[in-house]
DNA sequence: AAGCAATGTTAAACATTGTTAAACCACCCA
DNA sequence: TGGGTGGTTTAACAATGTTTAACATTGCTT
């Protein structure tokens, strides 16, 4: 398969340089631009499957690139980099052009699942955007779009948190789910009500997963959970 | 086994010549190298399975190095020496892009503590990263990942700190273990009350391996403990 | 042998996570 | 509008993991 390709406008040069590393060591290519303007020009010149775009930037701002880019090509999603500092009011309105958002400081852990996720659902064919999610973990098969976790038994119905959590499982699976970073993706909030709300979904969980022997819900004390699949 | 080669940069010329030789003794290949360019031009030339960087280097940093060898060759796996007096932000940087990192002073059974770590679960190819790592010591069989201790009887399943401590022991079988480094490695700081919890510990273990006679962790009075493992 | 420091052991204190049920909330429908 | 309905959060309490504290034991030194 072709490298998916990532336009990234980031004018900190360090934070720009770290996360295009690490997207790089991810297994994608990733274009590298300090302003808006240079990041324009990137995007005439080249094709990308989604762009990384901070709000703030030198020249021309994320929110006016990314309406410029949609002109251009009105199909490519868009993550915006917010900061925190900025008002609830702000982000509901760039929510509304953005395929999703993430506020400063993120881990990049957390970028990359937002990454993966929007390529899974907006990927650049059309063919990609009816392809369903569909896991296959020990004797189930998890259908996210349907919220569905069929065993050679049943089908069980699950509820979004539910399914949006197992989700994040899968694509981590036998890898330690960070706590916080799962709160943030799922919560958009990492507090600690939050964070029992998330223990409660656990016990979910394994609830129905506890039909299939072969797999579990590790808990990695202190710093999060582990979906891991046991060899028979 | 072909050795395995490690890259070595670091600009104080005494602690990189007592730690190449260390690590030579250890059945390792050193190349050891004064600054960054050296490092780099090394690593150009030459096949590494692991790559040792002092932040602080002349002409050009451990980061900067570390981020061209990155474009090179994005698996081979970095430890990074840092300095106590670096920030913990700035520490938290390096994370990221570092496989490990390990803060002067340390002891040099640390850092090769480290590096076999590394080489295990990030080993030269990517399906490495998959395996399990599964010891099996005396009667027992151990799955570090599973955190399960299985014996012909029963399967324990231990907690993280334990499961920790026990890989330690295993991965140093029939070597004595250092008291300090195994608090650096496992609480990463070596104070007095952490001591008293890893003692605690030790009693743990020793219960569970109690079952069988073949294995005993002895003390070394003063210096630490060893696992050792004896001839039916 | 006395005294000291290091380690062994146990239990209590503390922190985190597990579980359950009730409260709350948004949505649908009559 | 009001009453269900299903999903999510909150609250309360239980269970578990980790650290701390206290006291016992061991081995070394003088």
């Amino acid at each position: 398969m072709q490298k998916q390709r990532i336009l990234l406008v980031e004018d900190d040069p360090n934070l720009g340089q770290i996360l295009k590393e690490y997207l790089d060591i991810k297994g994608f290519e990733t274009n590298l631009c300090r302003d808006g303007e240079e990041g324009f020009q990137a995007f005439e010149n080249n094709k990308f499957d989604i762009c990384i775009l901070d709000v703030m930037l030198p020249k021309k701002d994320g929110f006016s690139l990314a309406r410029e880019i949609k002109v251009a090509d009105k199909t490519t999603p868009f993550i915006f980099l917010t900061a925190k500092s900025m008002t609830q009011d702000t982000i509901e309105g760039f929510k509304l052009g953005a395929d999703d958002y993430i506020t400063k400081p993120f881990s990049m852990e957390e970028l990359l699942l937002r990454i993966k996720a929007i390529l899974r659902r907006s990927g650049n064919n059309a063919q990609n955007k009816l392809e369903a999610q569909i896991f296959k973990i020990g004797g189930f098969t998890f259908d996210y779009d349907l919220h569905q976790l069929t065993s050679e038994k049943s089908t069980i119905k699950l509820t979004s948190k539910e399914a949006e959590l197992l989700k994040l499982f899968c694509l981590n699976i036998n890898q330690t789910l960070d706590r916080s970073t799962a709160l943030k993706i799922i919560w958009r909030d990492d507090s600690y009500f939050n964070a029992r709300s998330m223990d409660v979904y656990i016990t979910k969980l394994r609830k129905y997963l506890k039909e299939d022997p072969a797999l579990e819900i590790l808990t990695v004390r202190g710093t999060g959970f582990k979906l891991v699949e046991k060899p028979v």
